[in-house]
DNA sequence: CAGCATCCGATCTGATACTG
DNA sequence: CAGTATCAGATCGGATGCTG
């Protein structure tokens, strides 16, 4: 999206937009205990390929969300941890957490129905 | 994404996933103080287009965020309202907006210097 | 193990044009 | 004005293979 017209009361794009991507907030949440190499980010999230975690963490480090820790050892060694920024998403990605604790029902709910009602 | 593994810790992922096209939490903000027409959320908004905004009104509605009544009136009368799910989304959105206030100048900070290491 | 390059398929945005 | 259909371009997720 970039910087378009930017409603006044609409900040909320640009951290819309970081985390747009399908993983980028579920590896942010991952990192939340500490940093981790990405063998075991993959482990821990489950279900996301190789190149694609390699990508968002990219961003995130594009971003200034990540950095990224380079140790000089026989097999090469890398640590992920999250910036102060980084940290500071986890406030409205709990915020998130709760909403669905509390509405994920209701969402998945509305959609049965919705499937039902076209399905006949 | 689906119904993929969940880890056990990241019940997050459906918002994301909600929250995952570039205007729906755009949309969901501009309906915060009630009930809009489409035309009155593509002027506020800026720079959706028509065809967008639909699809993203069908989505939320499908997922049970957003209600669409129908006037019956000559010319043809729509609006569009947050249901309490909907409503409920305002608050991480909030937290949000919360967080780009605090940390947009460091992302803007980051990207640029990734520019100019990359850049020479 | 970490990372990059390539290729494919699916999805999304956006422009345009057409129907009630 | 609201909504749908169609088409082109871009992006993204994912699998695979290769390099250090």
């Amino acid at each position: 999206m970039g910087d378009r017209e930017f409603t006044a009361d609409c900040q909320t794009r640009l951290a819309l937009d970081l985390l747009s991507g399908t993983w980028t907030g579920v590896v942010l949440w991952a990192l939340r205990d500490g940093p981790l190499r990405p063998g075991e980010l993959r482990a821990r999230i489950g279900g996301i390929s190789h190149k694609v975690l390699t990508g968002t963490l990219r961003r995130l480090e594009h971003d200034g969300l990540v950095t990224r820790r380079r140790y000089a050892e026989a097999p090469p060694r890398v640590e992920y941890a999250l910036t102060a920024p980084g940290r500071g998403l986890l406030v409205p990605l709990s915020a998130l957490g709760r909403w669905t604790e509390r509405y994920a029902d209701d969402v998945l709910d509305a959609r049965d129905l919705a499937a039902e009602v076209s399905g006949r």
